[in-house]
DNA sequence: CTAATTTCTGTAATCGGTTACATGACACAC
DNA sequence: GTGTGTCATGTAACCGATTACAGAAATTAG
């Protein structure tokens, strides 16, 4: 019992007292087996507890049924909503998922790549670091690979992009139709390519409207937020509105205010950006862009598998088209021009306002 | 261009001038082989862009360099901080990890524990919902499984689990010595071990302080909390204390307190479970139970490693102990008896108290 | 210079599937 | 009975790596 070597098709062929072919063609569904046989192979598998060798399958059928993705080190929500959505999709097709995560620079990420390729049909690479042309030098040839490298559009290569200039002109409007006249932004690290179109949106918003822009230094974290209000207010800011790179960093921002004094939405309106849970939970609660981050996973892998039949099919429809992704405003209390007095605790948000998908043209960055 | 066929050992060791043996020394790094032949065999791999076939190398070796992970429906920071601390593990023993999440109930996971089977080294399995015996008969037999399907102790199995009866016993016990009597409880849902767990640890620490037990349905969801709480106040409820199931049903209380005008915590205490990163943000800031995951997936990855060793050895240091891991109370200001007028805001969590990891025995639920 | 080692290299078997092709069985029509 | 077509099945050749073993080359010893 201890160490009974694996039963292989030839095992479960002898059994079944037929040949390793009609084993195969019942285990793969292709070609035609009478009934007796099929209940006789079966039964032999279930006997013997047989599972085909992957590596065998794959070495013959020269396909992994294995997709992989390349992860950078991203925030807690964003990351498990992103593999929920490509998982659930990978299932629907028969698919299995390799992750690699957590990836904060350049050479990690590429490393990864290599390091999966080989054992995959095909790749998702987010990647805010990875420039085009360390991209192309780590990526296989031929293996088909989605891009969501927010920001950059590599022309030419299938992607998938988070529209976040546009959404954050689309922040930076709302903001000026509450009113708001000095609108200041709290900016992301400086390379990630996300936090650069965001900052470019507010700054093109911004001269737009014929106001002036003012960029405060922040890094995504909290508690750059908090200190760049801190900041702010000890220079005597007039501001009355803020524009965050993020929520997380816009929550450090209502804190700061909150600690302050400084009323907000009254004094000083804040949105943010992603629609992270806590901005429906802190008080007041933050007003945002909302990305649906499952949808557009699922999404991803949708298209990551039709690359990888065009590639099967020598058929030429490979879909190169950098799809965007639109960011949808979601209005609440800390950019309201009449905040409600108590706002209802149960807006769990789950059957809120889908973003949209919209596909074909270059992002106008 | 079009469609060159990938290059294999032998493209390689002919463009080299070598065999496919010394191709394979150079690459695996296992034999001897001559300086000019390494350098030969380099150029080559790399002017060709060869990428040896992991299926092909799998067969041979018997090996698959990759180990899956099933989980359930988990809420985000836990997913995430998990999977990092497991992928973090895996690339330092070179391993790839094959994630399958959102099974939300038994069936799908032993589905996906089957489909798994066959292309893995190894499985680490989190099944709040699978029983041992329905789990036993999905896993293979000889494939190395860890288990962390929180509060059932499946003896015999090597597993880790979250002590969540004795976490349950320590934020009672601090919710008493704050001087908390009347400790109301907002369970989590029934069938769910974790949250089981939790309930009885809750009940034993009541009786065991002579107090009367008092629990509140809810189901692991914000808006449960939220309701709990109401249904409690609606009813005339009496509790100066309230140890929720979860942070987020936590928070949920918290905000229909507000509402209510019902001060936290001078009039009523509250304590969650999980320490998820919202506890931080809300005001007051939540006290809860935390767990170090990113730790715990790391460990769960290392423990998985070992059994795959012993398994290959045939020595014999199978560890099938049951692991546990302890939460730590982190005592926030809704617990606090003279809350802090003005907490800093840039508590940001990273660094503080660790969940300790204790070995051997059985959880005493 | 020959013999004994040691070190490197190549040949070919092997891992466990899939599948093209050949074979055999059977039915039906004439 | 023979011819023809269909359908189920088996045989054996792949797929691309690793590695045991044998043989060649280089080193050292005597």
């Amino acid at each position: 019992m201890a160490s009974m070597k694996a039963a292989t098709i030839r095992d479960v062929a002898a059994r079944a007292q037929v040949s390793v072919a009609s084993v195969s063609r019942v285990l793969t569904g292709a070609g035609a087996v009478t009934e007796p046989t099929r209940q006789r192979v079966l039964e032999a598998v279930a006997a013997l507890a047989y599972v085909p060798h992957s590596g065998a399958r794959s070495l013959s059928t020269s396909r992994t049924d294995t997709v992989g993705v390349v992860l950078p080190d991203l925030f807690g929500e964003f990351f498990s909503e992103l593999i929920r959505g490509m998982d659930l999709a990978a299932r629907t097709h028969g698919l299995h998922l390799i992750v690699s995560s957590s990836h904060d620079d350049a050479d990690e990420a590429s490393a990864a790549i290599r390091s999966m390729r080989g054992r995959v049909d095909g790749m998702i690479v987010l990647s805010p670091h990875l420039d085009a042309a360390n991209l192309a030098a780590s990526l296989a040839g031929s293996l088909p690979v989605l891009l969501m490298n927010g920001g950059a559009t590599d022309a030419g290569r299938p992607s998938i992009v988070v529209d976040n200039h546009g959404g954050a002109v689309a922040a930076v409007e709302h903001l000026i139709a509450g009113g708001a006249r000095d609108i200041a932004h709290i900016c992301g690290p400086t390379g990630n390519l996300e936090a650069e179109a965001r900052m470019a949106g507010y700054v093109q918003a911004m001269a737009a409207a014929g106001l002036k822009a003012r960029v405060v230094d922040g890094d995504f974290s909290q508690s750059s937020g908090h200190a760049a209000v801190r900041a702010m207010l000890a220079e005597g800011s007039h501001s009355d509105a803020i524009f965050a790179g993020n929520d997380v960093m816009a929550v450090g921002a209502l804190l700061a205010l909150q600690e302050a004094g400084v009323r907000c939405p009254e004094d000083v309106a804040v949105v943010g950006f992603d629609d992270v849970p806590i901005a429906q939970l802190v008080r007041p609660s933050l007003s945002t862009m909302r990305i649906n981050i499952a949808e557009t996973g699922r999404r991803a892998l949708d298209r990551l598998v039709d690359l990888i039949r065009a590639k099967d099919d020598e058929a030429l429809p490979a879909d190169v088209a950098c799809e965007i992704v639109r960011p949808v405003l979601v209005a609440r209390d800390s950019s309201r021009a009449n905040p409600s007095i108590n706002t209802q605790a149960s807006d769990d948000g789950r059957t809120a306002v889908k973003s949209t998908i919209s596909s074909g043209g270059h992002q106008d960055v």
